[in-house]
DNA sequence: TTAAACGATGTGGTGCACCACAAGGTCAAT
DNA sequence: ATTGACCTTGTGGTGCACCACATCGTTTAA
């Protein structure tokens, strides 16, 4: 079993957000002993901490990666990054519409500032 | 000249957000009547506020905000929006990898739970 | 044994961009 | 004059995902 800086070492995930996804119940030590309060993880939680850096590499939110930890099979995992990969593709076509305004903009042609370019 | 709730009428601005513009000196009242403190914007304010409107639909910080502000004749309004532009294309390609990233996760067949995907 | 390293809890803070409530003074219409 | 609308200041909160410091008890290695 591993204490928390080792742990912390292990997975990247500091020991702050350690403590803090065991508040959440995102990922619990497996093991707390009662004498002292020592947080103890072991093999299983270094796996799930290794999900957990990979969806935060997806953007996944805290509330989304939840939603997959609770999921005790995992059955729903491939589901849950479509749905997320989908969020992705419409946050894509969000920035470029944002993009294609801006263009709209420069054509308008900001030199000429007595044209209220917002109207 | 307009007083707060006018003002935030007539922009779409929040009377909190305007304090919040007038405290970071980034939309800040033209007039203070010294009696009352009571705040007054004029029709430049107005220009300015739909400026900033405008900005915010374009992803724009308040720090690239007040960029834009600070800049008196508003000379380099069009090189900060190409900027925010380029920052804006970049990060469609950061989602866009993601996406792709996820596009090999699915190949490797998620349902495959004796092969560790994360490897 | 000693001292440094380690771990815990409690608490407040960060960045970002606002939002909301309380309390008190001023304005405006009746 | 009265009352409701309006404005101000002060203060704390929101959502999100952590981060950091102080204090105190425990563990570890010399």
């Amino acid at each position: 079993m591993y204490k928390v800086s080792e742990f912390s070492k292990m997975t990247g995930l500091s020991k702050e957000t350690l403590r803090y996804y065991a508040e959440i119940k995102l990922l619990e030590p497996v093991y707390i002993d009662p004498r002292n309060k020592y947080r103890y993880y072991d093999n299983g939680s270094y796996l799930v901490a290794r999900l957990l850096v990979y969806l935060r590499k997806f953007n996944f939110t805290i509330q989304e990666m939840l939603e997959v930890v609770n999921d005790e099979s995992f059955e729903n995992l491939e589901m849950l990054i479509r749905e997320k990969r989908e969020n992705l593709v419409q946050e894509v076509e969000r920035i470029q519409s944002i993009i294609e305004e801006m263009d709209e903009f420069f054509e308008l042609g900001i030199g000429d500032e007595e044209d209220d370019p917002m109207a």
